[in-house]
Parts: structure tokens; sequence; C-alpha cells
DNA sequence: TCCATATTTCTAGTATATTCGAAATATATA
DNA sequence: TATATATTTCGAATATACTAGAAATATGGA
């Protein structure tokens, strides 16, 4: 990932009414939500969602499909993936390190403590 | 994490500027680096570099110490881990799925192709 | 074709962010 | 105290983003 790419990512998401409509995608899958139903839950004007929608598709954060009227919004795992790969690469100069590098284990953490926090 | 931390998460590595130095600092690790070594090596105004400095420590990224005349710049494991979390919080609605959930293994991935990209 | 539903584009008023030279502040050492 | 180094704060010019009503566009069905 290039820097104005992740530059651009994080702006999407660097605003209270896309981190909601980003988040509802996350959760909502593959399956998707239609715009309707993104405004529907967050009370937010077509206007300003559609604008929204927008910036979060210029950034490759969201796709859209045609499903006859209605266009179904769903989150790209890919894009983000790639950011957070951006925001820790080579990490600690590339040593083993606490769990920003490692996610999802619980191996390889530096300190037993209970609250990871160094890196 | 809240909302608007993660916004302000966002907003502070959502510049260009201010995404180098964060991942000067993550490279750095634990050992930091000062605002002099950062200017040097970004070439970037000290009037500049301290603004932007003082944005990332607000949004809680990064922490200064003190060394003598310097201050010694790290980075905040603990908030970009937690920023990941939210972002990815209750992925596909908690079903099993793509590596979003869990950057770190080749488990549990729902398809075997060469590129992840659905969640 | 005509109408209803779904969504986007237009527009303009308002608010917030960025830049960096100059001056101020903090610390160390003689 | 005097002087040098390291960093921050001030200030003002410049640029960019947000909001949402109204109008326009796209699709499906009678």
């Amino acid at each position: 990932m290039e820097s104005n790419l992740a530059v651009s990512a994080l702006a999407a998401l660097a605003h209270e009414g896309r981190l909601a409509i980003y988040r509802l995608l996350v959760v909502a899958g593959p399956d998707g939500l239609t715009v309707g139903d993104i405004g529907d839950k967050l009370k937010m004007p077509g206007a300003t969602l559609s604008f929204h929608l927008s910036q979060l598709k210029h950034a490759g954060l969201v796709a859209a499909r045609r499903d006859g009227r209605r266009l179904i919004q769903t989150a790209d795992f890919a894009r983000i993936n790639g950011l957070v790969a951006y925001l820790t690469e080579n990490c600690c100069g590339g040593q083993a390190c606490a769990p920003v590098c490692k996610p999802a284990t619980n191996k390889n953490r530096r300190a037993p403590k209970a609250k990871a926090s160094n890196g």
C-alpha cells in the first residue's frame, strides 16, 4: 500500500458518521446493506449519506452492487487488511514484539502482563 | 474504544506527514526517536513537526518522555491495537471469517485463494 | 408510457485544518 | 548568570471538508 492510499482510507474513516457506516458494513459482512437500510439505522439524510458513501468508495473501503432499484453496499476487507499492515509495517525494526504485529495469537508476547501495550 | 476516540486516532493518522511520523515511530519501537531525529528524517520544519506531534499525542497514538534537553517520542501500540479491534468488531456478525478478524494466522480462512479479500 | 421508489448530484453556507517564520520556553553546561 | 541547543506556542494566510434541501437520475412495475 502506498502512503496516499493509506491516507485516503484513514481520512475516509476519520469521521463519526462514516465510521458508523463502515462498522455497520463490517458487521453485515458479504451480504451488505442497502443505502436505505443504513440511512434508517443511522437516521442520516439521504444526501449526506450518499456523500459519505462516496468518500468511503473513493477510498476503496466500500463497494456497491446493484439489486434492482437498490444499491447494496459492502465493506472491502482487503483494503482494511492492507491498511493495518501498512500501519504496523516493520514494527519494532522487525523483532518479535507485542501483539500489534500478530494481533490474533497470544504467542510471542514479550511480557505476561494483563494489558498489552508495548511494541 | 469509543467512537470519538477512534475518530481522533484516525484523523491524526489521516495526514501524509503525520502518517510518516507515526510509521517511523512504529519501526523505532520502545526506544523511540527525538523530535530532531524525526525532523531530520522527514525534512519537516520544527513548528510543523511540533504541531503534528501534538495531534498524534492528543489522539493517544504517541507518547513522549524527556531525556535531558530532548523529548523522545514513542508510538503507543495499545492505542493502535484498540483502533484495529474497533474497526473490525463483530466482523461478519461474529461468524468465523477471513483474516480481517484474525490477521496473524492462516487458520480459519473461508476459501483457499491466494489473496484474502472477503470478510 | 406513467408513476413510485431508491439514490445521486448540485449548490452554497458554515466550519475546521494546515503551514511555518518568529518569538517564547525548557534544559544543560561553563 | 550567560550562552547554546531542543522544542513549543503564536499568529495569520490559505486550503479543504461538512451539511442537507432541492433537483436530477435510475430502475421496476402497472
